[in-house]
DNA sequence: TTACTAAGTTGGTCTAGACATTTATACTCG
DNA sequence: CGAGTATAAATGTCTAGACCAACTTAGTAA
């Protein structure tokens, strides 16, 4: 038994949809479900309260709950079956891809505290490499945001990453001191990254960087370029990373695919 | 113009929905549309009907088509923008698990032609990392190779590599000087290598490396530490590669978990 | 010409139902 | 007790609209 499932075992939401946020209904719902079965307590296989009966609790209606639910769908995090009922899914762990994760996760999985210093928040135009990417039309402004990525309060990594503006109007609200971007793009912009390409490379540091970076001077750096995409194929940011070689290493997990 | 374009240029569709087929109308839709954009005939760009046009031509309803319009676009076959319209979406670098290759498949795959320069072959004892890695009895013994890898004759990296000379007695025999050390372990020895872990990180030459290489002399290295095995979880090859940083970039694909 | 404005078009979201299909359950009959 | 059957419950599909938000375009005024 949770705090989080009734007396019956069926999971309770404990949520009210705001009808007057921009953020459409169907997103709150599953934002709220998402989190309820992110943390991994309520096992899989409990079930859901039917559909009908969460529409009128949350006061939606039925098309509306199941856009929420068929994206938790097509996530993995539920399973419905026609005639029995909507369930939490079991927990496949099966890691067969690549995991994309966030600074901030990955400094955390390894354990450490992350945290950030903000360099440069600024609007700019696009240029170069931006016009390939993204492809919008040369009016279209960026955020460029330029952080120094601390892991217990020390430097890490320098990080450059440009977004489109039209994607996260007024991010400058956020506290990207604080914050994880990919946190901020997915719970207060609904943005759903999917996936990136990121090409990993050898330099040595530019002078302002190994300052920054409080690098010993024979020191080499660790360049990551890395473009985001979200489960619509948006280009959504184009991002450079530069760490520390001596205090970061990049791990890929790759599997056998067929050979020509 | 096309076929399969009307005169306004819009994409045009010739299917009839079967309403009495036990396939759902949004399926025969979105089927009909993903094997009309497959060939690639079409170009990306090309605007599809209004959805209310649409509709009315296929008779259904717009929340019906627009079930079709969302699994399509998900499978980033079209996209939608709000007051544009829908069209035929750009071919982008669709989203595939990160692939294992040698370093031969790689350069291939980069257009270039790869050789090598047999440096150090040897039966050496396990020591350090082999130990934990293979877990095998002290006894057993392993060969070392080393390589200088070129692409188009010029040097990229530097490759050492620890097998377990159980894994393929009398590898000697083979010539590690022109072939791939993956294809010999597989078609000669019958493993089946299925996954690998890669710890990437930077550093600067030492000065053999820098001559091996022939490395400019303010150089960064890209250095790969990679762990393989087999299909059956066996650890199979230890190696440690070193590319020159200003010829060499790691490409990584990830994907975006929906699981902690 | 240029800049602004208004109208029209288009996709995004949502509703309140309807019927279909699958599954689980309770009941009846042998 | 067991087998088949009716019934209820649950998700799957679909409709015919509605309003909203973003974009395009045509028209107007400076």
């Amino acid at each position: 038994m949770n705090s989080s499932t009734d007396v019956q075992g069926n999971i309770f939401l404990r949520i009210r949809i705001d009808k007057t946020s921009p953020i459409p209904a169907y997103a709150q719902i599953g934002e709220a479900i998402r989190n309820l079965l992110k943390p991994g307590t309520i096992p899989p296989g409990t079930p859901l309260p039917p559909e009908r009966v969460l529409c009128e609790r949350l006061g939606v209606s039925r098309m509306t709950l199941r856009q929420a639910c068929d994206s938790l769908e097509r996530e993995g995090l539920i399973e419905s079956h026609r005639g029995r009922g909507t369930f939490v899914a079991p927990r496949r762990m099966q890691k067969k891809q690549q995991e994309m994760r966030s600074f901030t996760e990955e400094i955390r999985s390894r354990g450490l505290t992350p945290s950030s210093r903000l360099l440069v928040f600024r609007s700019i135009k696009q240029s170069g490499s931006d016009l390939d990417f993204f492809g919008l039309p040369e009016t279209e402004m960026l955020y460029e945001v330029e952080r120094v990525r601390l892991a217990d309060d020390t430097p890490i990594a320098l990080e450059r990453i440009h977004i489109p503006q039209y994607l996260c109007p007024n991010l400058d609200r956020f506290n990207l001191a604080a914050n994880s971007i990919y946190s901020i793009l997915e719970e207060n912009y609904g943005l759903r990254l999917a996936h990136c390409t990121e090409q990993i490379s050898a330099a040595l540091p530019t002078k302002p960087q190994r300052q920054l970076l409080q690098s010993p001077s024979n020191g080499a750096v660790l360049v990551v370029n890395r473009r985001t995409y979200s489960d619509k194929q948006t280009p959504v940011e184009l991002a450079t990373t530069t760490f520390r070689g001596d205090l970061y290493t990049a791990v890929v997990h790759s599997v056998r695919g067929s050979q020509p």
